[in-house]
DNA sequence: ACAGTCAACTAAACCGGTTTGCTAAACCGG
DNA sequence: CCGGTTTAGCAAACCGGTTTAGTTGACTGT
């Protein structure tokens, strides 16, 4: 009396069961035309009652399309989702992707190995975000031969990309900042994820330079002392900022690659009873859905997250659709300061006579 | 001159050029015991330097297995994705399938058909949140006879699941607010997205229960118009509480069913003038990561949302991993208020005889 | 009455791997 | 030197569909 089997019905059940061929089967569902009308319906009545849906797996492999689009990342989910930077970007994606009937897979390092995570994934095509060129992993990657958008990375000119203007948009805060008279400031940069061990994001590079460059006019340089790198969340920082005070670091204004991190400097501040923005003023990077909202209301460099997701997903459905490689495209968002409570001038007890040097 | 064909190569080139038989060149990969060593390591070479990697739709079709795990959500991934408490639940969801060398794949409903969108994924098994026992697609969904575990909704017995004392929670809620002698409340429930028009989620029930209780206790009823759905992201708080506010709605309090719409609330309040706490008390639901940074800050309940996502992982794994379907585990998480500064007493000027009805 | 056309359906090949069952050669003890 | 056991490798079947290239029989026109 033992279930025979409960597995699920296959293509051939249903033939038998409905006394026709697999191929009719196939027809009645996929080009019902090439059936007399009563026979197609005959067919789908059968298969509906004997609750068959067609294996899914089967039917990618022969045709050579699985109808989801990746979206690859060089960090572990668990870091990557806890940053509401990415929520935002996913959304951007899905939205384009559901528009277009794909399915959206996550893609991170598996047992360490982004190439191996590839390897498994059953996809058509697929947005990195912020794979730099010098991973050791690309090239693995790129012989998997699968359409790919990059996102925050330009090293690799034969791949489309979307990025935005880092240096424009980190120069526009430090020239803010600098403009309110901080001469002392800490850099908090976004570290990558590199498996051998921890360097600096392409992006990280970037927004330091636009940094460098606002606070060059007025003749301040900033050491390199002056830049922590940690993971952009909160806690990372929290952890960055606790660790510079400790460092006895007293900067009056603090520059955060990502809104996660400054709200975390902004929370360790707090606890260290250090009034922001009277003694010390904060400014994020990505303006993030809960910018405006936090205490107090944080000033940040403005990217449009959503639309960079859109742009991506929109861009490599392009490339998966149609079959055409040819000249790779590559999009540049814009960003803008938005100022809010977070920054203010330096306290007076803190004006030096910075920025000429006697 | 035109390229011959740019394709991955298969496993039938590996042994055409190592001369050898497909059967050796799989042995090779995957029971190199069975292959004489250096016959291996040639094999291996050649397959490197070909450039191959199995085709991973082909390698599932005949395992049986995808090493993906599901999650599957009845609203669109765009709307999903705007809810931090889905970033932090997916994040405890990725953290173990990435211990167990799954991969994640996210499925929505596409086409507006959830079932159709399920028969499409290739997964071994599936974490279904906010999934009712009433969505009209469920019979199709379990017939896929997928490893399934619900998450926030009890419904179906038959299948694992975990989820949280919502009634105590919502209770606790509720009995604070009354304690602080709030008598005029307005409760913000998050929408069920069913595909025949918004109706109620099954958490919406279970929390209204709560507040109800909590309210009964005090002698005061939650009047039906008392309770406005929509969906849980800071954009649906703001609009929810304005449409309050146009139809003249003045409650000392706002009890949220989700922080985002909480967050949202609070910022329409901010735009009226309305003081929070003064004037009126906000609570959340979730406890997301940002509660405690938001202006003021949020008293909410707390849930461990990361950990639901972990607990739900590891039971589906369970299920998936031995094929053991016996006894379906339910898991119920606990639930506690976390008092901030969102809430207060009741404003004098607004201090009513209320209670007793004379 | 007969070649030609069309509609309705099917057998077999195919997608790209894995797995089973078998064979040939090497090895082994007596 | 011989039967029995291992070792190394292969051919073919299989996973569950789709697609190509027919096949069959009814219908058409002359």
């Amino acid at each position: 009396m033992a279930e025979p089997r409960a597995q699920r019905p296959r293509i051939a059940d249903v033939a038998r069961e409905a006394g026709v061929s697999k191929t009719a089967v196939s027809f009645a569902f996929n080009s019902p035309e090439r059936l007399a009308p009563d026979t197609a319906s005959r067919i789908r009545n059968v298969a509906e009652q004997l609750g068959y849906t067609p294996h899914p797996v089967a039917r990618m492999l022969t045709q050579r399309q699985t109808m989801t689009l990746g979206v690859l990342t060089p960090q572990a989910l668990s870091v990557i989702f806890s940053n509401p930077f990415f929520g935002a970007f996913s959304e951007g994606v899905a939205v384009i992707a559901e528009e277009h009937g794909y399915g959206l897979h996550f893609i991170s390092p598996l047992h360490g190995s982004l190439a191996q995570a590839m390897s498994r994934a059953t996809i058509d095509g697929v947005v990195a975000v912020g794979l730099s060129a010098g991973h050791p992993e690309v090239e693995e990657i790129r012989r998997a031969g699968l359409p790919i958008v990059l996102v925050d990375s330009t090293a690799l000119p034969e791949y489309a990309s979307v990025d935005i203007d880092d240096v424009g948009g980190a120069r526009a805060a430090g020239e803010y900042i600098a403009s309110l008279g901080h001469r002392d400031v800490l850099v908090l940069g976004v570290e990558a994820p590199a498996p051998g061990g921890p360097g600096q994001a392409e992006v990280t590079t970037r927004r330091l330079r636009g940094y460098r460059d606002a606070f060059a006019r007025v003749g301040v340089e900033i050491p390199g002392e002056r830049m922590l790198a940690g993971p952009a969340s909160i806690a990372g920082g929290v952890a960055l900022m606790n660790r510079a005070w400790e460092d006895g670091l007293r900067p009056t204004a603090v520059l955060a690659m990502s809104d996660a991190m400054a709200i975390g400097a902004m929370h360790a501040l707090r606890d260290l009873r250090v009034d922001v923005p009277g003694d010390v003023s904060v400014v994020g990077f990505d303006d993030i859905d809960l910018a405006p909202h936090v205490d107090p209301p944080l000033t940040t460099v403005h990217q449009p997250i959503r639309r960079k997701g859109e742009e991506a997903a929109r861009l490599l459905l392009t490339v998966v659709e149609r079959r055409d490689l040819a000249k790779p495209e590559h999009r540049r968002l814009e960003t803008r300061l938005i100022v809010r409570a977070s920054t203010g001038p330096v306290p007076n007890h803190r004006k030096e006579v910075a920025g000429d040097r006697h």
